[in-house]
DNA sequence: AATATTTTTTTGTGATCACAATATTCTCTC
DNA sequence: GAGAGAATATTGTGATCACAAAAAAATATT
């Protein structure tokens, strides 16, 4: 992966992109479409392209963009203000990262999820994920746990005001701290390949999540780390990943979000 | 991924491929190299954009393209006679895919592996293709059986020839074939790509492995599957993988090929 | 002669343009 | 009015250019 990690990402301001069609009075057209925009700020040492790739990539994983509305590079270009160049390359790293699809008519689409896919993609989870977490488990440093207990910390933060994003994006970072522990790491790629594809789907189902409902299950992993108990913490993983799928399953009418239409 | 599999390919003929570097007649430079490119045939459907991917990897995964030396956008766009841009994506892409690396000097490279990776490497295969084989374990019917016997056996041809490259390709197109009878298959994207980390250096040990070393596992496999046998398939797929993994550990002085310069 | 500094070349990136493929809209016919 | 066809607009791709960053070569300095 060209950009390692880096993502600890706060959204700043929201801008409106107009999926750029027609801007006709009438609104007659079904796949006229605007989207709003989570910007990021664009730091001095974030070149362009990294811009571009983690605002769409962050986008995609808060769900602000609908499955199944085409994304064009010069919409997008024009909305961020650049030139379709470093937006082409974002468009494709994320296909092939799985986050958005190129149908063969060469549209870019984010994919519609169905029950099989998220049931797969679940399973990857925890596969990937728990060999991640017993794979760093001795690399682990007392830094490495305050780390965690800080990262924990926001994510309970995010979740009393119900900040249904950052609850995601803090929890990522919660997991990819601890697997990068493991200086070998090689998994995280596919596991963030995985989060991708899982994103924007969960991140509709937690937005509807009551507050009660979000457990914090990360003490356990936490605990298990502290006693260097490696198959705790495998354990503690896997109830985590069980845990969230538990929560999107049980949102109420969440079936009506699968394959809407195909 | 953007081009799902397609990936039945023969290698044509031979060009070389001078790393522009200068056409000094004093050689002394130590960058300056020249790779052969095994050349795929540009078929009227392909577009320049995926022959130009499938050119390179195919090259990658054959080990043509020694680790550590750089690859330039330039240099092989020259050398395919196409524009930059085509060859600027496919890198791109492979990037992504963690075939090649970009450095901080955003050069690119052919990474160097190490043991840590390379045993890294190998488990996750191992926990990702059992995973796909077991998935689609349910969805195999008579066609795909007789498909598998005839990859099965386009394999023990390569054997026979000692064709090292061939012998990679037609493995990876068995397996793919039987991880896609899963209509709902997920993982083959993050199995590719960990061939594609893979390749390059297993095919430099395949290379120089002695004809009678290799045995050709996928009977057992093929077995379990007539026998609807999930349980066996999965540990034919394990043992053909581990036995993959011991043949490369057991060529003489591979552990000269580790990391030979930081 | 070996190191430090400058000059030259090469390289990746971002921008813009041309073009063919595709999608959308308009027009005509019934 | 609704469907088929033509005309128009939009899109992704490939090519080319300009530019800043970086590498390599050449020069200067000790």
């Amino acid at each position: 992966m060209i950009n390692g990690s880096s993502c600890g990402l706060e959204p700043l301001f929201v801008i409106k992109y107009f999926l750029s069609l027609s801007n006709l009075p009438s609104m007659k057209s079904k796949t006229l479409a605007n989207f709003e925009l989570l910007m990021l700020e664009k730091t001095a040492d974030l070149k362009t392209n990294q811009w571009v790739y983690q605002l769409i990539r962050t986008n995609l994983l808060c769900g602000k963009i609908e499955p199944g509305l085409p994304l064009t590079i010069r919409g997008l270009a024009e909305a961020l203000d650049v030139s379709p160049m470093p937006v082409r390359e974002a468009l494709h790293r994320l296909a092939c990262e799985g986050a958005v699809e190129v149908k063969n008519n060469r549209r870019v689409i984010v994919p519609q999820m169905t029950a099989e896919k998220f049931n797969e993609l679940c399973e990857l989870r925890i596969l990937l994920e728990t060999h991640a977490a017993e794979g760093a488990a001795p690399y682990i440093r007392e830094e490495d746990i305050t780390r965690l207990e800080t990262i924990d910390a926001r994510i309970d933060e995010a979740i009393k005001k119900a900040d249904s994003v950052n609850i995601s994006l803090i929890n990522q970072e919660f997991h990819r701290t601890l697997y990068q522990a493991n200086p070998f790491q090689i998994s995280i790629p596919l596991i963030e390949s995985v989060w991708l594809q899982l994103g924007p789907f969960s991140q509709i189902a937690i937005a509807k999540l009551e507050e009660s409902y979000i457990v914090d299950r990360h003490v356990e992993a936490i605990d298990a780390l502290k006693q260097r108990n490696t198959f705790a913490l495998r354990r503690a993983i896997e109830a985590d990943i069980r845990d969230g799928i538990a929560s999107i399953k049980s949102v109420e009418g969440i079936h009506g979000y699968f394959e809407n239409h195909s």
